[in-house]
DNA sequence: ATTTATACGTACCCAAAAGAGAGTGAAGAA
DNA sequence: TTCTTCACTCTCTTTTGGGTACGTATAAAT
């Protein structure tokens, strides 16, 4: 237990550091900035997004077209991304018992207004996806 | 090499299927999806959204205050993070050559113009993040 | 004179997440 | 009878992420 004694201002100095970093004193309400913190962590995902757009130009979609549409998408994670987004309120989930099975996915309203949210998102990468490259050139792209 | 023979229709099966799989007719031009795809893998990333706020919000910051106005992020990621932002012109990162080190990020023009083109989702969060919280009570909450 | 604190990372190791691919089940077609 | 289809699920491997430790080099404290 002689260790203990040695390393003691190191561990200070450890204990320091991470209490000072979970206060982050940006919004006044910490309730609402852990929802919604919780929530970009959530709907800032590249499947997600991608599943919003897919269904927001497609209508209703069945899950291996879904999958074909977003491309290059796992069924893994795309099973996991829908059943969230049905979770969260995004998307509907119809289940047709029928034998080869036929599952429908389709918006809600609360899907549909956030894929609206993201419309500017879009619209960006459509006008500056050029300058993104550029600026990549002018870096020296040698590290990926 | 008899083998292949024996599993000649599986084989099909699944080769139609990676055939199948590529080839999402969604936008008209291969070239600018491809490139809006990635684009988007890089920017729908919960630490890139959030740095992009915080300087948004803050202006000039150094590096570990960045770390603790963002809250909850290593520093491994946070390095990671910012020097992708850097490479795609999203921010610029500009070290003082002085003794306890000192680098300060700030955003760019681009950057400023997706924070900007974020903000709708972060209305939509803020506006509906409620709604996403009464969903998943009405979804049974047993699952995480 | 010695020790310490600081700011910004990198290197290493392990856990968690994601991807690849095969398996499942039941009706209907060949 | 065998094969096919759809929507998964399971298992295995690879990638990614987090935690901890370490490295500077100077100024300040002791």
């Amino acid at each position: 237990m002689k260790k203990l004694v040695v390393m003691e201002k190191k561990k200070v100095r450890e204990m320091k550091l991470k209490v000072a970093r979970p206060a982050p004193p940006a919004e006044p309400d910490p309730k609402v900035e852990a929802l919604v913190r919780e929530i970009i962590e959530r709907v800032a995902d590249k499947w997600t997004m991608l599943v919003l757009e897919v269904l927001e130009e497609h209508g209703v979609v069945r899950f291996t077209r879904l999958g074909e549409l977003v491309g290059g998408v796992s069924q893994k994670m795309l099973t996991k991304t829908v059943r969230q987004m049905e979770r969260d309120g995004l998307v509907t989930r119809t289940v047709h018992p029928v034998i080869p099975p036929k599952v429908e996915y389709r918006l809600t309203e609360l899907g549909h207004s956030l894929s609206a949210a993201f419309c500017g998102v879009w619209i960006w990468v459509e006008e500056h996806g050029d300058e993104i490259a550029r600026a990549r050139k002018a870096f020296g792209e040698g590290v990926v």
